[in-house]
DNA sequence: AAATGACGGGG
DNA sequence: GTGTACGTCATTT
């Protein structure tokens, strides 16, 4: 038996691996009661050590806790050998019974490798690989076999649901409908809502309750290896269960039928399906959002899907969701391809994104479904686990609180950001020094353990402006890690340059490089990380200093060129193209990387029509497809006026699509006045907020607390968790004195100061502050008048 | 100035 | 990860 490992997880109740395979014709669990876990004991007379470790006996739930095996074996730590207790459990669950007894014992130092989950240790003990081959011996035995990554079977889902408290109370609130999208191009809407509909993907059942059952049999027939979704980790998975749990419906999504399982993790509950792998594709937008791969204002599915895919979906207000349930018709039929457009939008973006992470599950062994809800960080811990195994190294535990603390107050000089040349520039050529860190580790050969080493008092190399030198006798375990990462990646895009581009190879290939690429950029973070196993505050402070020499080198090696540096952050530097041509550029590149040491290298990232440039780490640009990216100026969010949220973005565009300050500023200054003159729609005045408890509980009284106090003394029953929708009003008093909730607002009028002064202003001013606007000329008519009058306008 | 509370993705 | 993010901003106190 054989099979691409899909998914293993371990069943505490029977203390056993269950691993899931795709072979060509079928997916088939394997169950492994052979689950091997151990840890390590460092300490003075070892062998006075291993006798008391021996007789330890604990009484815990009617069974004695013994070690299986207690035994001196020589490990590594940090390369140095280091002779070390390794103790073997009779069952995973004793690591941490024993652990906690052993570390109180005389003459104990530290404990290595107990605070790996089972399952991740077993993956990395068996040496078994998730999207690899695992092959079952005669013998029952399992060990892994080369296999390339099969094409898996998808679909994505989406639900909708009723919501008029403004945020969905999964006790009270039905689920309106569920929309599917496979990848062979099923499409689907389940809903138990009787309105005529046209569109022919709809299936109406005769409840809620069955329409959860039709969807679990859908999923089951449909046999798919993955299921995706957007911010199903959040909410989806968490509102389906409650929903279930009330209608006394069983989320049986597992292929072997069993139900779903909800770990809690990070702020939302990671949502495992037995033997499919569950993705929720937010998790990677956020990821990449993490790395700095994506840009944006927002990361909703609609923003997205347009950004990376460059197609549009249609919107639906989450406002509108009761009228289209309870009236049914044109806004019915508009929710529904809403619905559907989600489902399909997830899918694609799902089925774009999920071999990087496919890869990057096979490079560090881990499964899929941890994989996509790891940092970056995380994913350079566990290639350093496993390939630590391998090497026979100690697995440093993860910090204790104390610890934590204490690195928290570490801080060290980090990496060199140049103040921009603020404004607005066009025809700019940006520069990634992407592989910068990674390239030093290995170069410099970065360790915990080189680093002001034993052997090299005399002779080490200096790190520039620290007073630490660096071992040149001995390779590091970290560097030898990241070059095995770099050289795999450099092989792999040698490969990629003989395949045709939209071959499916290429894309595997491609994917694959990308994935060495963030995990050896991983690298630094990591270091850096209070939390992180091998945290290294030498290391990373070495590697910063190594970078900001290797970053002013090149700004010179720029403005040298004829290139116009306006702004540069660690690792990229921003151009002004001027009168040389995008060849030039290339030039410059291949000139740079010529005279740089060892594989350090600088890479093209893109060229941009244009770019404004506010302060250090804010800027927006626009791409050659006219994508714009903003980083550091994305403030407007759900609490914001839609008409703050709406001049915000339309003065981006027109700064970086139009290149006219004078049309940004002609925008503000229209919306202004109509705000002024009282031309605006009311529901772009309006400010949602959630309350998040009983009002009785607020120490501070801010607006949506009024507002709700007011809703409450009108009769209205009010909640934690409901979205306050209030106004700003004119008045007296303070701003929230003035927040009146919108179904209470009767003649009232709104406050066009506020509006003015806390909504539009503030969300434009860092921009056009850099392009020399004052607040008073956008705030003042555009209208030439004669100077007096002003007095009265302003 | 410090404390408090909300945002994100989803609906 | 038996670890319930986390960094930023507005408003109140």
């Amino acid at each position: 038996m054989k099979g691409i490992l899909l998914d293993a997880e371990y069943i505490d109740e029977k203390a056993e691996m269950k691993l899931w395979l795709k072979s060509d014709d079928r997916v088939f669990s394997i169950s492994d009661k052979d689950v091997f876990c151990s840890f390590f004991v460092e300490g003075e007379d070892l062998d006075k050590l291993v006798k008391v470790i021996e007789k330890i006996e604990i009484k815990e739930n009617g069974r004695i806790v013994r070690p299986k095996s207690v035994r001196k074996v020589e490990m590594k730590k940090l390369g140095r050998r280091l002779e070390v207790i390794e103790v073997i459990p009779e069952l995973p669950k004793d690591v941490q019974t024993l652990r906690r007894q052993i570390r109180d014992l005389p003459g104990v130092k530290q404990i290595y490798n107990y605070d790996i989950p089972v399952a991740k240790y077993y993956l990395i003990s068996k040496n078994l690989v998730p999207m690899d081959g695992v092959e079952e011996a005669e013998t029952k035995s399992l060990r892994r076999v080369q296999m390339p990554i099969p094409k898996l079977r998808a679909l994505s889902f989406d639900i909708e649901v009723y919501n008029p408290t403004g945020s969905p109370r999964p006790e009270r609130d039905p689920i309106m409908m569920v929309g599917l999208a496979g990848d062979d191009g099923f499409r689907k809407i389940i809903t138990w809502r009787n309105f005529p509909t046209k569109l022919d993907f709809v299936e109406i059942v005769g409840s809620e309750r069955e329409m959860i059952e039709r969807f679990v049999e859908i999923v089951k027939e449909s046999d798919v290896d993955v299921l995706f979704g957007y911010n199903t980790d959040f909410f989806d998975f968490p509102y389906l269960k409650e929903r279930a749990k009330l209608l006394k419906v069983k989320l049986s999504f597992g292929r072997d039928g069993s139900e779903v399982v909800a770990r809690r993790r990070k702020f939302a509950t990671a949502t495992r399906v037995r033997g499919r792998i569950h993705i929720d594709v937010f998790a990677i937008i956020d990821f990449l959002a993490t790395i700095g791969t994506i840009k944006l204002i927002h990361y909703t599915l609609e923003d997205v899907y347009r950004y990376l895919l460059g197609k549009e979906k249609p919107d639906f207000e989450f406002t509108k969701f009761v009228d289209a349930w309870e009236k049914g018709g044109e806004e019915w039929e508009k929710l529904l391809m809403y619905n559907l457009s989600d489902a399909v939008a997830t899918l694609e973006l799902g089925q774009e994104l999920l071999p990087l992470f496919l890869e990057l599950s096979k490079i560090i062994g881990q499964t899929p479904f941890d994989v996509v809800r790891m940092t970056p960080g995380q994913i350079v811990e566990w290639l350093l686990i496993a390939e630590g195994y391998r090497k026979g190294e100690l697995i440093p535990a993860r910090p204790v609180a104390e610890t934590y603390e204490e690195r928290m107050e570490e801080t060290y000089a980090g990496a060199y950001v140049m103040e921009p040349i603020k404004g607005l520039h066009e025809n700019l050529v940006v520069f990634d020094f992407r592989s910068l860190y990674p390239s030093i580790i290995v170069t410099h050969n970065i360790d915990p353990s080189t680093i002001n080493c034993d052997c090299c008092q005399e002779d080490g190399e200096k790190v520039p402006d620290l007073p630490y030198y660096i071992c040149k006798r001995k390779r590091g375990f970290l560097p030898e890690v990241v070059e095995k990462i770099l050289n795999a990646r450099f092989e792999t895009k040698k490969k990629l340059k003989e395949l045709k581009r939209d071959s499916y190879e290429y894309k595997q290939l491609n994917a694959k490089q990308w994935a060495l690429k963030i995990i050896a950029n991983s690298f630094y973070g990591m270091l850096g990380y209070p939390k992180a196993r091998w945290y290294s505050k030498e290391c990373a402070e070495s590697i910063t200093s190594f970078g900001r020499h290797y970053i002013k080198k090149t700004i010179k090696m720029a403005e040298e060129f004829g290139l116009k540096v306006v702004y540069s952050d660690t690792d990229s530097l921003h151009c002004l193209l001027g009168n040389k041509t995008k060849e030039d550029a290339l030039k410059f590149l291949d000139e740079v990387n010529s005279k740089l040491p060892g594989i350090i290298e600088l890479e093209l990232e893109g060229f941009y029509p244009r770019a404004i440039y506010v302060t250090k780490k804010r800027y927006a640009m626009i791409d050659e497809d006219g994508r714009i990216t903003v980083k550091g100026l994305e403030f407007v969010r759900r609490d914001w006026a839609a008409i703050a949220k709406y001049t915000q973005e339309e003065v981006l565009k027109a700064l970086l699509k139009d290149g006219s300050k004078e049309k940004a500023a002609r925008i503000i200054n229209e919306i202004v006045e109509r705000i002024r003159k009282g031309d605006v729609k009311l529901e772009d005045l309006i400010i949602y907020t959630q309350l998040k408890m009983p009002i009785e509980n607020y120490k501070s009284v801010g607006p949506h607390v009024v507002a709700a106090k007011r809703l409450r003394e009108a009769g209205r029953e009010v909640e934690p968790g409901m979205i306050i929708a209030y106004v700003q009003t004119r008045g007296r008093g303070s701003i929230s004195e003035r927040a009146y909730p919108v179904e209470l607002l009767g003649d009232r009028s709104y406050d066009p100061e506020y509006y003015i002064n806390h909504q539009v202003l503030p969300a434009v001013m860092r921009i056009m502050e850099v392009l020399g606007y004052s607040e008073r000329e956008l705030t003042s008519k555009t209208v030439e008048k004669p100077k007096g009058l002003d007095f009265f306008l302003a």
